[in-house]
DNA sequence: AACGTGACCCTAG
DNA sequence: ACTAGGGCCACGT
């Protein structure tokens, strides 16, 4: 088997296969309506202070992946919002008020496409969840 | 294989 | 207190 790849340990990607995707997938899934949580917060609970960034790619492709299926939301991006707590999503929405207009449903209150009262409905898995 | 992009966060002046 | 810049992670081309 001409298997180059000997990956030694302490490289990219430390874990055999951590599906950031999968991963993402999870815990915003686990995320209980009425409540948001930064993407920062996930990035954290996945053990990635600074993957942010890949918590949003990871988002996006969820969502427009069960876009794509036609079917029911399985991530509640809406629920995820920036450290800020604005709707920073808000415009990869099928719609640019999805986000909001589902926030409100859920009885968060949503003022100049931000989060009110954020730090209240503040959802942090690692401490949530442990 | 390398560069660039992106729903971000943190640190420094 | 505010503004500016850099950095990390994953994916596409």
């Amino acid at each position: 088997m001409k298997k180059p790849a000997s990956p030694p340990p302490g490289q990219t990607t430390p874990a055999p296969e951590r599906n950031y995707f999968a991963d993402v997938h999870e815990v915003v899934r686990l995320v209980p309506p009425g409540r948001v949580t930064s993407y920062g917060a996930v990035a954290h609970y996945l053990g990635a202070t600074r993957g942010a960034r890949a918590v949003g790619y990871a988002l996006m492709a969820s969502n427009l992946d069960a876009i794509t299926h036609q079917k029911e939301a399985p991530v509640p991006a809406h629920r995820v919002v920036n450290r800020l707590g604005q709707l920073s999503g808000r415009h990869h929405f099928p719609t640019p008020t999805a986000m909001q207009e589902r926030l409100e449903a859920e009885g968060v209150r949503v003022e100049d496409d931000t989060v009110v009262d954020f730090k209240k409905l503040y959802w942090d898995p690692s401490v949530e969840l442990g």
